[in-house]
DNA sequence: GCAATGACCAACAAAATTGTTAGTGTTTAA
DNA sequence: TTAAACACTAACAATTTTGTTGGTCATTGC
């Protein structure tokens, strides 16, 4: 687990502390995160739905990085009522869904330098 | 350095390949990145004064950080004429000035919740 | 009674990221 | 001539993240 008092921590922390921007990266920066956050919220809201859209991730891993995104209140999972076995439902909180545009943007922001916008520095400074 | 064939590459691949958000988001999410790049825009363009901004960071991880967000084009470096020792500026491109909105809805995304805003689920689902 | 489904978990191992140590080279001021 | 500023780098070590293995538990269909 975390070494508390490791450089990297401290380090961690003291970002943390300049700007909200850090923790909100760290957040959902983790392997497969904001993609699962992407899928909830077009609807593959199973566990099993979610693995079919992700077919290289491992059940142990999916489980890890859903259980941080419930810590970082993200999403929460419910019970699907008279369903058995027991069938589990994870929804974005409104925590999550306001994350969902910012990461659409990234997302366009991404493709636009992929597709070839040209990159330059405009010297106006 | 990078194993080609790790799981953990390949995964990364199939994310990069599943959407441009992925890319996005591992160009942004090294220790100190977003931090450099918003300071960066905020006018501490000389490698000093990132270092002052950034107290805790060392020379090594500062320049290591820099080049590889030179390598994904978010800043340049450009030599100050007529500098003795040789002045480095760092010049965000127009991928990184786009960049800046961005990071700067996720820290206010951020603050809203660590400033108390109320997490629930809206059951319309 | 045995396998299959759905949703996990702990412990460990592999790999990646981050930080450290000890250097480089030029020039100017003390 | 010695130190100090500026902007780095390579090689290594510490730490963290990611992936793997081998489980759990409850219920239904065969």
């Amino acid at each position: 687990m975390r070494k508390e008092n490791s450089t990297n921590s401290i380090n961690e922390r003291f970002l943390f502390q300049v700007c909200e921007l850090n923790s909100a990266i760290s957040i959902i920066s983790g392997r497969w995160k904001s993609q699962i956050v992407y899928s909830i919220s077009q609807g593959n809201n199973r566990f099993h739905l979610l693995q079919k859209e992700l077919p290289n991730i491992s059940e142990t891993v999916l489980a890890r990085q859903l259980k941080e995104l419930e810590t970082h209140a993200i999403l929460m999972k419910t019970k699907i009522p008279n369903m058995v076995p027991v069938g589990i439902e994870y929804i974005l909180t409104n925590k999550g869904n306001d994350l969902v545009p910012i990461l659409e943007r990234l997302c366009d922001w991404g493709k636009l330098y992929s597709e070839g916008k040209e990159i330059s520095v405009d010297s106006i400074s």
